[in-house]
DNA sequence: TTGTAAGCGTTATCAC
DNA sequence: GTGATAACGCTTACAA
């Protein structure tokens, strides 16, 4: 059996044949072309296009053990994977910059704890070159894993546990984006004092995310000495939103304004207040936290809220993580964090 | 340089070792044992416990031609991308059949019309076994890029064009998971029908998405001659839906219920009909489509709607996939098409 | 600048 | 049953 018809998808070799030079020549050239004579240049780049040669990526990776692949690990047990605009705008962001340094996206979704078995089977088998990770609870396993296996990794918001004396971690501490949640809590709540209300209640998001407490560090920041009873605990979805608005109002019925942890929350106060009687902005101002697409500037009132660049930030962290990829790189290995700045929104609920 | 320090990653040679046993051996274990003695399999397992060894993927693709991973292509240029619910629950059925069968999900989002071409080279390059793809437009490149490389892909979503005569096409029609959005469509106004409705708009979607057109011929099927001017065109927006609404109210003041093609517009729509001083039901019954979480239960009233088990259909286009990508199977490379069931929720809407 | 050749870690085809 | 050994398609010293 000789003479065989060229069976499957063309090789570097069938390149290098058609081009007349090495298949080593042809693999320089398919990698850039640097030290090769133009001359073989054109000949190769020729052969690649009448062949329709694309490289094949496991014989690839396999010698470079470079997959050009990026983990993204979205590891919400709640309902809301997705369905809250936050993630899907990450996710943006985070695509985009991935196709622009040529690397691919591979999505995984952890649904129940036993899962991380599999997370860190994958993530071990090399099939990945560094992971991104978000909503972090107090107690993910997700760290150790990627600790443990040597991944590198960056997470989408502050870990709760960041500020744990760890020298000792193989890649130091780990690296994250975020927004400056505190400042922006501080923003509004400063916000509201200026408009002139006096009882600012706010509706917290689940306290095992350092983005729920951290703007609710901010709200205190500002708000020293406020009534515990004007704080009342939401899961950032809108039934939450509601249900705390309502304890709130029960509590409190005096309340001038509320600071949502996020809009998805302020739309479902804004549902109860509504119920009840309460004019938006009149009777109670209201602000939310995310200016989330197609919920902050459709929800009637407007909503007023706390904008921070959730796409920037999707982007930063691949940056972060393409970056600490790089051997060349003095920040081979350790990737960093970022704070990036949130700012006022100012529309039609307060 | 001999003696060296266990590097990187254990391989097969390594276990083999340990086991006392061949690398051949050794990767019949590790692939399922079968035909080696019980008594080797266990040294083999064990010796794979202690080193922690975990396949090197790259190699086993090299070889098997098999990457144990499917694309996930989004192709949807408008913003809604993953905001919408109904792309969230789809994935997450996705995900978890994917997960079921050690599977990874390779995501690619599509934004631009270039995008494209780094598709083709990405399919092309032996990333992945199979693609999904969903929201075809009528013009979408997608299936002749897919047609051409020889992807096995089945779609989200009945194609524009599935009706072509094209028995040429290397294998055979293309293959999709819809919903029976005309059958479910026809129900919806038919339960308005049935609680004495009389003048029934629709809030069209896109008319280049068959979801959108198929509940328009839904509606038209009971409507036979139904006033053309109620119907206006969303676009599966909430503020879409709001806009036609107001288009509605204004051509025809008397309308008194309205069949919105999803659950978003039917949001949009219901702001409007409260602005405007109508009440749902009371004055205007309301129904949408999808049964969207987070959408359809907490609108007030709550959404009457058209369910769909949208995680199942992602699950189910999983495995038509899945087996069409296995040589045993009788329908290797012949996906086929499903069409699920749809059923009306009745909630406070209408 | 170009070619030769040695792997990268698996699976698969053979003999044994 | 088990073990050599030849691919799989590519990159990369090293030699020329």
């Amino acid at each position: 059996m000789t003479e065989q018809v060229p069976a499957g998808r063309p090789t570097l070799e069938a390149v290098a044949a058609r081009a007349g030079v090495s298949r080593a020549t042809a693999s320089r050239v398919v990698n850039g072309g640097d030290g090769v004579r133009a001359h073989l240049v054109d000949k190769v780049r020729a052969a690649v296009l009448d062949l329709g040669y694309v490289p094949n990526h496991a014989a690839r990776t396999l010698v470079t053990r470079r997959t050009g692949a990026v983990a993204v690990i979205i590891a919400e047990p709640e309902i809301r994977i997705f369905s809250d605009p936050f993630f899907s705008r990450q996710i943006r962001g985070i695509s985009k910059e991935l196709t622009a340094h040529d690397t691919q996206l591979v999505l995984l979704l952890v649904e129940h704890r036993g899962d991380y078995g599999r997370i860190e089977r994958y993530l071990a088998g090399g099939h990945v070159d560094g992971a991104l990770a978000f909503s972090l609870h107090t107690d993910d396993p997700l760290p150790a894993i990627t600790r443990r296996i040597g991944m590198p990794t960056v997470y989408g918001g502050r870990p709760g546990w960041t500020g744990q004396a760890d020298g000792a971690a193989p890649y130091g501490p780990l690296s994250y984006v975020d927004a400056d949640n505190r400042g922006g809590a501080r923003e509004a709540v400063r916000y509201l004092v200026s408009r002139g209300r006096r009882q600012i209640a706010h509706i917290a998001g689940p306290p095992d995310q350092t983005s729920a407490t951290d703007r609710l560090d901010g709200y205190r920041d500002v708000l020293v000495d406020a009534d515990p009873a004007l704080i009342a605990e939401g899961d950032f979805t809108p039934a939450g939103g509601a249900r705390a608005m309502a304890e709130l109002l029960e509590r409190c019925p005096d309340l001038d304004a509320v600071f949502a942890a996020n809009d998805l929350m302020a739309t479902g106060a804004l549902g109860v207040l509504r119920e009840r009687g309460r004019s938006v902005p009149g009777d109670v101002a209201l602000v939310g936290f995310d200016d989330a697409e197609l919920v902050a500037e459709s929800a009637v009132p407007p909503l007023t809220t706390v904008r921070q660049d959730i796409e920037g930030m999707g982007r930063l962290m691949v940056r972060l993580l393409l970056r600490s990829l790089d051997p060349a790189q003095e920040s081979h290995r350790v990737p960093g964090s970022v704070i990036t700045p949130t700012s006022l929104v100012v529309r039609g609920s307060a």
